[in-house]
DNA sequence: TTCTGGCACTCCCGCACCCAGAGTGCTAAA
DNA sequence: TTTAGCACTCTGGGTGCGGGAGTGCCAGAA
């Protein structure tokens, strides 16, 4: 399938159109607003080439022509020309960040920065606990039995979880254990530790030193039930959605919506991207989730010290302006790894 | 405004039925499902009065008559037998609540559940901090300079902060002042240790011994920026909300939808209700706030050792089944409130 | 006095119909 | 290869009509 330039710049037009207004484009309107002095006749010839190539399609019979996802696919790939970002939006965006060093409010920043930036939905994810690593960790006596396990992890968010012990342990005795657990395990990742910890476990634990058969005893109650929904999403401006005449069906709407609420369907999505290493788009139904029929997403991942740890992105209309999208996506993305990974140096003020 | 005996029970099978179904209920149908034995036109001789009355209204000459806001105040203040809960409804509810410790999982199970149970949206408030009391603190040194406040409240709820401090803190120190903080304040309300704490910090700090000067400048940082946003709403099942026709109009939708993002105006009526010691129900705009106009909200505080900390409760159309959600409230109420309060006194199995 | 049957009236709703407007596809000529 | 012209098609809004549902009121029955 190839293009000749003329048809490329027509195509372009149309769905720059297209994304403008959100109607069909005629062939009159085409032929003015390109800069070509051809009469609507010879653009009706092209339009028609396009159609069967399966770039445009019309709704109905009189009616002009609308991008199909192939098409959008086209544009976005071969025929955009991003936009960089603008002195003041850049600056405006940056202030987002500023002297901000708790990374849940980051996160939340990040999301709700996209959304207003786009007027589209915001998602950020959460940095995943297997990706990250393990900086410090304590145990603190709650009660009797039951004992308060801090992570603190690379990117400096800080992980609280209640165990309950079969046995009462003694100040001394978790600090010994969380000594042990920091010298052994600080600085590795979430994953090998959790490997780690499941080949000492196979041992006998009779040969273990105290402080360690203690700090395996916590560990268990670490490593049962903790990916269960830890991997989390931050969602913010779902309601812009509301106001796309694509959506107009309520249905749709409220499967996209449930889409939302349940996560599972968008983490699957984000992880793809997680692994894609770049930005990446999504057209309509590409992603393969029914709910996002008719939607795009775009979606970029984040750095924490070089490491990739997470995704964010919005979701919007498959009719998005993209060339204005693109690069906000790209560098909310950067601003958050940027802001995350100076944290870990500290600020340097005082209190 | 007497009502008598009949105008009370026409009135009653009247919202009842458009409860039921949503349509305008005509004489016809009222004549044929109220037991008494009338003819239609002496149905709407009734109805004329209860119109004049205000209670209810026709949408258009040649329809049947639905109520009017009041109508429903009347009906759930003086017409409304509550149905109580059926045992097995009963059990289920109490099987979401079992064998969990984890308070802010509490709140969501809480949370999904109403909305699961009763087909609407549910919502939860966090326990305020201000209302709970202290049950231990810790610090942490994390680096050089940052120090991280572990504070765990009697409701079993873990808060992290990171502060900064103005100079390194060693592990010693930290301990020790952890140890008189919590000597000094545990089991106080948190608002009762600020109060405590200001008063503490006019004195002349050379006074202090130095454990307290560093409990001091740790508290500091809790103090300054404690309760932005801390005061939380857990919100579920707004999806639920699209399919109520009343909403059909996608701006009204969007409004409501705004309301869950933004929060504060849900957080000023749930704390209204948080005062009043008791179910309450706000219907349609009576709560004062735009968005609710077409909804009712039906909220009950709950209680974590006989003190009220928080708010949960449905968001629904006006149009409700009220019978059926009111003692649904009321028992998750109760249910959140126990298992928050069971698990002070901690669980007795092993891990 | 209260209730009821009857009747005229009103309004909604679905249906068919028409018409203008917009845009296309095709053909023939430049 | 491009263009003008023309016939054709589809949409959407407006209009008119008839049936159905329900009311309000009145006069007579209980």
């Amino acid at each position: 399938m190839t293009l000749n330039q003329r048809s490329e710049l027509l195509l372009k037009t149309l769905i720059e159109r297209y994304i403008m207004d959100g109607q069909p484009v005629a062939s009159r309107a085409l032929a003015a607003h390109t800069g070509l002095d051809l009469s609507p006749a010879t653009i009706r010839n092209v339009m028609a080439d396009l159609e069967e190539l399966g770039l445009i399609r019309s709704p109905h019979t009189s009616a002009g022509r609308i991008p199909t996802a192939l098409g959008y696919r086209v544009f976005v790939d071969t025929l955009l020309k991003v936009r960089p970002l603008g002195e003041s939006e850049m600056r405006r965006m940056q202030g987002e960040f500023a002297n901000d060093y708790n990374p849940q409010h980051l996160m939340e920043s990040a999301s709700s920065l996209l959304s207003q930036v786009t007027r589209l939905a915001g998602i950020v994810t959460v940095p995943r606990q297997e990706q990250t690593s393990l900086r410090q960790i304590e145990f603190l006596a709650l009660s009797d039995h039951r004992v308060l396990v801090i992570l603190v992890t690379q990117d400096g968010r800080v992980h609280n979880r209640v165990i309950t012990a079969n046995r009462r342990y003694s100040a001394a005795e978790l600090v010994e254990a969380a000594n042990y657990f920091n010298d052994t395990y600080s600085t590795r990742s979430l994953s090998e530790v959790k490997r780690m910890l499941l080949r000492e476990m196979e041992k006998d634990s009779d040969a273990m030193q105290r402080a360690m058969a203690t700090a395996m005893q916590m560990a268990r109650g670490l490593l049962t039930d903790h990916e269960d929904r830890e991997a989390d999403l931050v969602v913010s401006g779902e309601s812009y959605l509301m106001q796309i005449p694509e959506l107009g069906n309520i249905d749709k709407l409220r499967k996209l919506f449930d889409a939302f609420s349940t996560k599972r369907d968008l983490l699957h999505l984000l992880d793809q991207s997680l692994r894609a290493d770049g930005m990446q788009i999504f057209i309509g139904g590409e992603s393969g989730y029914q709910a996002l029929e008719e939607c795009s997403v775009v979606t970029a991942p984040y750095r924490v010290d070089g490491q990739i740890v997470g995704t964010l992105g919005v979701i919007g209309p498959t009719r998005m302006a993209y060339e204005h999208v693109i690069p906000i996506v790209d560098m909310t993305a950067r601003l958050l790894g940027g802001a995350l990974s100076a944290q870990n140096a500290g600020p340097s003020e005082g209190a």
